[in-house]
DNA sequence: CTACTATTCAAACGAACGTTTGAACGAAGC
DNA sequence: GCTTCGTTCAAACGTTCGTTTGAATAGTAG
């Protein structure tokens, strides 16, 4: 009955269903029993191999995690080494970081559109093992494209970087996420993105990946580039907010 | 010991607390027994009023999203109206769309910050009751808003507008939610977002709301009249896809 | 063959969940 | 006063959850 399962065999075969059923039920409403029952082991072979539930959620993202968070160091290293010391521009900043991502929706060995689901599904859930575990696997990478974005744009406030990578992060994940209430939101009545996803849906998730993306990042870039709102009734930070009459048109 | 509660009183004090745990903990993570503690209310009473934790859920949402969706239209009416069949700015639809939203946060009467956060991040639960009363719920208005966006960007495929509608709605939702991950990942070692965040504490919600608003906006205008990808490599959908040569600087 | 380690298995554990029940309570109508 | 109806209450129901346990089963080295 069972062909040949290796001791990795196991554990892979856990990561796998945990993925898709974390994906479509939520950490919550995933358990044990329906991740194991499809991954065809017994009940207690999560908690052998793993420890628990929360360990197992942490490990269906560090084994995709670990190949991004360095792609993206290694891009931004790329980026800098060819700028010799000139800041980047925003759109390579936002292609190394976001394109980065997107392109583990093309490709099935790095997790695929599921992962990506995933990832924007449980940036969300409010559970605080995974706030800090999000919190420390982000933490570096996040602080370096933060520093090459105040670099790529001096006039702008550090402030209001921050809001727009907050504001990016945002669209990206739920964009990413989006099977849900918005796809039907924003699909109802509308012939045209469904459409689109019924003749992807004959392709690999990968040709979707790379729409989404294509639409995605200048969507992202528009948004970072837009004028700056106006410094009026924002009294209590008085820093660094001089300048933006005419960085509304050039930033 | 019990006040005054009139008939009408445990209702609506179940739904105050209700809307503040799910906000806090999620759907799954507030349970009954914490909701009626917190509410100093019987354990039953939830079931007696409502019918079960489902419909509580959604009399949360009822009891705001009627007053939202309400304004919108109003919102987008008036603006019509004074139109006069020409379509509208793009910056006036999504203020009507985006800035009635917003207000909610202003206003603790109406929900407030709290309840804002709460759609936020229910948006992207996975449950399905919690999918399609949303869709219920918000059908008309998207369908309005959409119809007026469309008229307002003659020259934008129809399918790139939703998208980017799409991609809107995940900025705003996380920014809302997103006293979570993003914000915690987006604030690591940088001051001036925290100190803003202290200094509002001692304000109401709605000193935060606004700056809020007066972030996202901006951003969410500039990403929908960012230009359009370029049309290679979508040999798909031979759909109204021309003249976005110089679309790109005037949309 | 034996001993040992790693893994799998069926079974059970205690806790927490949403929901139901039937009695008790209190104000209003006749 | 008595009944009626809407509401509250303590208690329990049955289910499902994540986790643990101890025996059974390979696979490997001595």
């Amino acid at each position: 009955m069972s062909d040949q399962k290796s001791n990795h065999d196991t554990r892979e075969r856990i990561l796998d269903v945990a993925e898709r059923m974390f994906m479509t039920y939520g950490f919550d409403g995933a358990s044990m029993r329906a991740i194991t029952t499809a991954a065809e082991v017994n009940l207690a072979a999560v908690n052998y191999h793993f420890g628990s539930k929360e360990a197992l959620l942490c490990a269906v993202f560090r084994r995709r995690l670990g190949w991004l968070n360095r792609e993206r160091l290694h891009a931004l290293d790329a980026l800098e080494a060819q700028a010799g010391g000139a800041p980047l521009k925003p759109s390579q900043i936002l292609e190394a970081f976001f394109g980065t991502l997107l392109r583990i929706g093309e490709d099935e060995s790095l997790g695929g559109m599921t992962f990506l689901r995933l990832l924007g599904r449980t940036l969300t859930e409010p559970a605080d093992f995974i706030r800090t575990f999000f919190a420390n696997e982000y933490a570096e990478v996040i602080e370096r494209y933060k520093l090459a974005l105040f670099r790529a744009l001096p006039d702008v406030p550090k402030a209001e970087i921050v809001w727009r990578l907050h504001f990016m992060l945002g669209a990206m994940s739920y964009a990413i996420a989006g099977t849900d209430v918005l796809q039907v939101v924003t699909g109802c009545e509308l012939g045209d993105l469904a459409g689109e996803r019924a003749a992807a849906s004959g392709d690999d998730d990968a040709a979707l990946a790379r729409r989404l993306a294509q639409r995605l990042m200048p969507f992202l870039l528009g948004g970072l580039r837009a004028p700056l709102p106006l410094a009026a009734a924002l009294p209590t930070s008085a820093q660094e907010s001089p300048a933006e009459g005419d960085s509304s048109t050039e930033i």
